[in-house]
DNA sequence: ATGAAAGCGCTAACAA
DNA sequence: TTGTTAGCGCTTTCAT
């Protein structure tokens, strides 16, 4: 009875339902509200009230079909339950909002197959432009994806082929920076910690990286102590736990280990700490990435900070300007890592002196306050 | 020159395109593939023939604008980045992509005017039907799209005024049996952190768990042993190490404390820590939603499972049946929590037959192979 | 068994 | 300063 107005809401309130209401044409009511023609003061106002009451809402459907361009961006990560890409998407989303844009998040969960269906998509819902979070090289389908003239930004993954706009972090450069650190602090048997790098750049730099730290630190290339597991690709921790646990087994232990990323790093921890290994004291443990856990991790994990959220700002910036044909500033952005140093690492006789102390407020620490 | 197919790539393929090349009309190609109306074989292989080799692939826009239907759904959550909401939504994209229906992220990170927000956007996007994940009870905006016959349903979140379709878990329930079980060690002395519920159902239901629990168990309620701290609500961990450094350098230590999430009962274990007391020999702590990390904390977090991914698939697949217009089995569907022990917490005198032991590979472990 | 045409809600070119 | 209208790509009645 009291609620009649209500009954038939099936259909949602159109710019015609305003046009009429106010008197005026569609087009009228158009310009008033995107303001791209001048429409009188008055009418304008009048529009404004009539589409308030009426809570119009233009549809962005409509808007897309006729724009070809829906203000949306299709963000593919390989899987949002990694810290790592959930703290880079936030600051992807942020920055989209800011500008008008919607974030489409997609997960391919490491699955190149995946990654082309969901690209398929996302295309036909006509996002404006994508970005790649890194994923493998395998990249026909990006290729295509110029080739049509879409937009294009890779983050954490290098478009070798052709060019591409992208956000990176010198990975070699880090991994040589964590090597030396622990070269430092006298260790010299260093383990690295990996899942194979097939074609995934950024896995091969950073063991690129390793190697040349070792080089540059007149420390010996020792392929026993490298370990490249498939299980650690995804469900790291869990899986790190069991392939550390089988490599401390062997002789010849390292005095330090050096993981891919955090995730890895922790169950590393995990793993050594049920082995009767104190960390660092009896071993040394290093990460990569610095997610949110690893300052509250025991000991807390000494590793390199990726500016994670300033890239996920950085790429939608750089794919909204492409969007907007703005000319890029540059094509190839490089943000910089820090070491941080925290309480995994110890000098390798364990002397107290050379033990890296808990920098828990740093200054450079990326999670402190939610900011970056 | 030899690419000059290439060069006017800005249209993409359409229907026509398809209709014309194989000398039908569009409502021809249209039946074809949708196998609407019968087509016969012939054409309707000539059809699929040249759709695959023009590579057509339909545009969801245009659908959604005749349609009114877009198969993709709007889930909101408070933030992607904490893994309990993660881990949820990863649930959320199998099913939904099993289903053929795309999932549309959207963070509000626990602000209500950013809710409605988001909600604006995906309305107008058209999405099919709405997944609210926790945040707060100020349900005006979900009202008006129930009254708009929109298809919502509730995770973790308790619509009261009217009845919204919810995947839920009985909190309180939940949290009477942790304090249980640290009452069945001996603890007398047991502390709750949290932050202030504040219109959400889960963490006043919590606190309510937490009271019972007490009672049930003949321990008195004392609320120098509740802290409730705003800081918790966002940066858990970290704040969560501020907050309890405060609280225990009070007299009256408890000899366990029961944390609202995992992740502020992470925070309290470096906090903890840090202050020389040891996990759990001279203090137990449990954590609420058994993430991932959680099983890699040093002690292994004793906690309360929820079951994150089953919540997740179930929410979709109950909102399809609604979109669908199935009838649905039922409205409110309360799935099972578990007492998951590890290694945190102890008996009150730290008596090691009292000691739960850490139950690595437990085979009610949600997170173990990737599986729930 | 298939085609023609209307129309979803919007914007923009063209008129007035 | 504003109105009229075509058309974005698709599905679906209504014809045939």
């Amino acid at each position: 009875m009291t609620n009649n107005k209500r009954i038939r809401n099936k259909r949602s309130i159109t710019i015609r339902d305003v046009a009429r209401q106010a008197g005026v044409s569609v087009s009228t009511v158009s310009n008033a509200l995107n303001k791209k023609r001048y429409v009188k003061e008055d009418t304008t106002r009048k529009i404004r009230e009539i589409a308030e009451k009426l809570n119009y809402e233009p549809s962005m459907i409509a808007r897309g079909l006729r724009l070809r361009s829906t203000r949306s961006i299709g963000v593919i990560v390989p899987d949002i339950s990694n810290p790592f890409f959930a703290e880079m998407v936030r600051g992807m989303e942020n920055t989209a909002r800011k500008m008008g844009f919607t974030v489409l998040l997609c997960c391919t969960y490491y699955d190149v197959e995946e990654e082309q269906r969901q690209l398929g998509l996302l295309k036909n819902k006509w996002v404006d432009g994508f970005i790649f979070v890194s994923g493998y090289n395998t990249d026909d389908h990006i290729r295509d994806l110029i080739d049509q003239r879409l937009h294009v930004v890779a983050v954490d993954r290098e478009i070798t082929d052709f060019e591409v706009p992208s956000v990176l972090i010198d990975n070699k450069e880090a991994a040589k920076t964590a090597v030396s650190y622990l070269a430092s602090l006298g260790h010299k048997m260093i383990a690295y910690l990996t899942f194979p790098s097939t074609n995934m750049k950024t896995v091969e730099d950073r063991l690129k990286g390793y190697k040349e730290g070792l080089y540059d630190n007149g420390l010996e290339f020792n392929q026993e102590l490298v370990i490249i597991d498939e299980s650690l690709r995804t469900n790291e921790m869990r899986e790190s736990y069991q392939v550390v646990s089988e490599f401390m087994r062997k002789a010849n232990h390292p005095t330090a280990i050096f993981a891919m990323d955090d995730l890895i790093a922790i169950g590393l921890l995990k793993a050594l700490k049920d082995m009767g290994f104190r960390v660092p004291q009896d071993i040394s443990v290093m990460g990569f990435d610095n997610i949110a856990i690893s300052a509250f991790t025991d000991p807390p994990l000494t590793t390199i900070k990726q500016p994670k959220k300033r890239m996920g700002e950085a790429a939608i910036q750089l794919l909204i300007d492409l969007i907007e044909r703005k000319k890029l500033d540059s094509k190839k952005l490089i943000l910089p890592t820090e070491l941080i140093i925290r309480g995994s690492v110890a000098g390798v006789r364990g002397s107290e002196e050379s033990r890296a102390r808990l920098q828990f407020y740093s200054s450079e620490d990326e999670n402190r306050r939610g900011r970056d």
